[in-house]
DNA sequence: TTCGCTGCAAAGCTTTTGCAGTGGT
DNA sequence: ACCACTGCAAAAGCTTTGCAGCGAA
């Protein structure tokens, strides 16, 4: 799905649910969209850059409602702040991060679903949601020196995952 | 393993480490022992209940040095503050937790452990590590009505998970 | 016209840190 | 006697919120 026509998905979600279609709703959309994972600050720092009136609160506010809506999913990954993804209009899938360049791959094993509900049947619970994390290093990270990688693990934050930019 | 026993051989591994073990240590570690699983916060104010003149500051910072020797770890459960496990002597497990009564529960199924190093395989990644989260209603809370559960979400964290308090 | 939404700015919550002094080894 | 560690308190980082005014439907 290309971000125009998910973001089109999404305002007609968002409307049928009678939420108001405001200005800065549709640059933070837009934005949201675009990405396949991003973080609450850089997706301010992405829209103050495209409508800098646009103020940090009623960024934060989208996310949320984004969030009741479905649209998007919190991810806790083990480095860093949290991490957000669009996850509507696509199918269920767990992730898998490399810990050096922080690329995030999205993989799907019915079979250890299959053995998740075995696990909450065990204990007589009810699932509701799951997550599943592999941590790890990519065929490209894996070549890199010790020292490099120490190197780099003292830098900042992996680079963002964009798919396209549409406003 | 006892809490006792469990102190005496994190005394002994921080050590061998070379770590200067201080009163303050003392005290902040065989409260951390104590518990199955604990937030920062939750540390802060039973160490500062035990010894009101201990920092904050010392508390988070011991409890950095206990990550990074391995004796603890850290947990983002999707509701609240990360939680952390004093893993040290325990053998690997993954967690299912009720989103109603915060109860946590560790398993082990080896079967997922080997599906996931087909997946990583896959993708040609090195696995380091994974987390593997179920969240569902225990037996307890399936059968509270809906309103319960509404009122009951709305309130505060789930409860601590104490297996015994020596100090 | 209504009232949901926004900007602003302050506060909240958790965690980190600089610094001068203390205490383990 | 060293210097790792501590208390204190301020700051940092991220997120939430109260309020008065604005603007989408």
């Amino acid at each position: 799905m290309t971000g125009i026509n998910r973001f089109a998905e999404v305002e007609r979600l968002l409307r049928e649910k009678g939420v108001r279609f405001t200005g800065q709703r549709v640059v933070i959309v837009k934005r949201a969209v675009a990405y396949l994972h991003f973080t609450a600050e850089e997706l301010v720092k992405d829209v103050r850059n495209a409508d800098s009136t646009i103020a940090r609160g009623t960024v934060y506010r989208t996310l949320a409602l984004l969030l009741e809506a479905g649209v998007v999913e919190k991810h806790d990954f083990r480095y860093g702040p949290p991490n957000y993804e669009v996850t509507f209009g696509k199918s269920h899938h767990d992730h898998l991060m490399c810990i050096q360049c922080g690329e995030i791959i999205e993989f799907q094993e019915p079979r250890v679903e299959e053995l998740q509900d075995e696990v909450v049947k065990r204990f007589g619970y009810q699932l509701l949601s799951h997550t599943h994390k592999l941590y790890g290093l990519c065929r490209v990270c894996q070549k890199k020196s010790p020292q490099k990688m120490a190197a780099q693990s003292r830098a900042k934050r992996p680079h963002l995952h964009v798919e396209e930019i549409v406003v």
